[in-house]
DNA sequence: CTTGTAATAGACCGACCGGTCAACTATATT
DNA sequence: AATATAGTTGACCGGTCGGTCTATTACAAG
């Protein structure tokens, strides 16, 4: 008993399917459409522009994601460093796992967007940039409770200032996998990220 | 006596600047050869497609900011990581600069490239990871040096691992500041490059 | 049954895309 | 002066781009 997809769903779904394979200037329209199975005139209906779009496509796949790798791995049950290192795993295997059935370690949708379009579409970067705030947001929370609970050495780290760092490493090494179309960059580079610490301004 | 540039040096110069702040797709032809004072039938008289005249200048910019930027930063002169701090600081620097000027971080050319391109076309992903591997080299002489002298704590670090998580995490905060539109995130999580590590195998 | 609205259909638009081509000019060699 | 080659010109090509428009269908409320 399939409860089949809406109209705008398919539309969400092949649109990021299509882009983060190529890219945003790469597909058009007409072929956004036509994976989904829709005529022009009801992609218009429902949106006004392909950028519309592309922003209502990056908010919902960021929820999904979110629900499904964020929040199922910075759960508060284990140390902190073990869930980020947790991350880091799960993300390598996802790339890994793209390079297999696409034959491209494809990277992290939003970052991709961010580089190909912040400098030209500023509503689409403000959507990246709140994506990130979010995602970083998880991390946050995570070495808080690590800080809080004398975890490793978090004592004393900046917190929100670390996170950033991690996830500014996550996306370099993610960049560096993709520049060499192979996942297992991830995996070498990903034990570095345990040891980035930023310490208040006069530590 | 300014020596006047040749169409082909026009052609290189106008299209990194073009696709540097746009993009690659964004920039087309006729653009660049506008920007050039060129016509098209002169630019395809010396490449033959566009994506030749982008490897072309790829090749062309990153010799050119080899030297004004790698190979006057890494000058074997200072401690190791004094001399990575000093790279980074040129490099917030540079996008302090384009943010003022054109109201735009613009994050690093090879990387952008390489994220919007990568998937789609091998030829330019090659280019760019060489690029990068070519980057990578300069920091890993430069560790290594480090490493001999016994300064810091570099001694039995894998300089090349760590050279790769050092670059991965200046692309990285170079895309988080792009994605921010703002430089002073590359100064906020600079310091945090200094105590990246990573160890041989079975350390 | 009627009416209003949401959704679908698909032809159509001007602009632009990367790339081609034949003709022309400038320059160097003999 | 004759010839060959390198460089330049700009019109032209088929195809695709994002987006518009009018007509038609599906459906829900009265």
């Amino acid at each position: 008993m399939a409860i089949e997809q809406t109209t705008q769903q398919r539309i969400i779904d092949s649109a990021f399917e299509l882009i983060y394979a190529q890219s945003y200037a790469e597909v058009g329209v007409a072929a956004i459409c036509e994976k989904a199975g829709v005529k022009k005139g009801s992609f218009y209906h429902f949106y006004k522009s392909k950028q519309e779009l592309a922003i209502a496509v990056l908010e919902e796949k960021f929820i999904q994601q979110k629900s499904s790798i964020l929040d199922t791995t910075f759960t508060g049950e284990h140390a902190a460093l073990d869930e980020i290192a947790l991350f880091l795993e799960k993300i390598y295997q996802i790339q890994s796992t793209l390079k297999e059935t696409t034959g491209h370690v494809l990277g992290c949708p939003y970052g991709n967007i961010a580089i190909e379009l912040s400098s030209q579409d500023e509503p689409i970067r403000k959507k990246v940039d709140h994506i990130f705030s979010r995602s970083i947001h998880s991390i946050r929370d995570c070495l808080q409770r690590g800080a809080d609970e004398n975890q490793s050495d978090l004592h004393g780290i900046d917190v929100t200032a670390t996170a950033d760092a991690m996830f500014a490493y996550l996306e370099g090494i993610i960049l560096m996998a993709k520049t060499q179309n192979n996942a297992d960059a991830i995996k070498k580079l990903a034990p570095a990220i345990l040891n980035i610490r930023i310490y208040p301004n006069n530590a």
